[in-house]
DNA sequence: GAAACGATTTGCT
DNA sequence: GCAAATCGTTTCT
């Protein structure tokens, strides 16, 4: 099965406050402090799972996370999965947010700390040509950062392929044009 | 030992 | 569009 990632996220370590390392390590972020070319999978409100990869050397924390790609091989494996957790109306929402791209890839906390550059791995990250990333990247605040209100734009570590519909559309840089303006609270500013 | 929070998704109004 | 679901991890008493 082979995914295309077109949307991600990067975390920092201690000094960045929207990363589960900014406190420092602990049980669960150890894998961020790990090797690089690892996973760092965690569970998130006890239901769903996000998948990170960590980037930086051993000891320095660090992790991008895998918040959406399009599934453009084995979609049926994907489509096996994914109706154990849940119904999906296309192929486009296989992997279409970070939860469900983790039950399309079918890891969970067992693949935690697994090295994506073992090619017995049962996950292999590879670099796509740079030739063939045809449309444009583009960057924004994260999403669902704890602070988002404040520091959210912290760094605009969030990628995505513009023109991608696989994105998730959780939170557009943009504001949607036909919503009509809410009352009352509103983005101040 | 106990309480609170969370890098989301889904379902209902 | 808004609020609930659900449980492991972290932090406070």
């Amino acid at each position: 099965m082979t995914v295309r990632l077109t949307e991600v996220e990067a975390y920092g370590g201690e000094d960045d406050p929207g990363s589960h390392a900014y406190r420092g390590r602990t049980g669960r972020n150890a894998a961020m402090f790990g090797e690089p070319g690892r996973l760092y999978v965690y569970r998130h409100l006890g239901l769903h799972h996000c998948v990170n990869v960590v980037t930086e050397v051993a000891g320095r924390a660090s992790a991008v996370l895998l918040r959406a790609g399009e599934v453009v091989e084995g979609a049926d494996l994907a489509w096996a999965r994914r109706e154990r957790a849940g119904v999906v109306d296309s192929v486009r929402q296989l992997a279409r947010g970070p939860a469900r791209l983790a039950v399309a890839l079918g890891l969970d906390l067992e693949a935690n700390g697994a090295d994506l550059t073992e090619l017995d791995g049962r996950v292999l990250v590879r670099r796509r040509d740079p030739r063939t990333i045809q449309p444009p990247v583009a960057a924004g605040p994260r999403v669902g950062v704890s602070g988002a209100g404040g520091d959210g734009g912290l760094h605009p570590w969030r990628l995505w392929l513009t023109g991608e519909r696989t994105v998730s559309a959780y939170r557009p840089a943009y504001r949607s044009p036909t919503s009509a303006d809410a009352p009352g609270a509103t983005t101040s500013a």
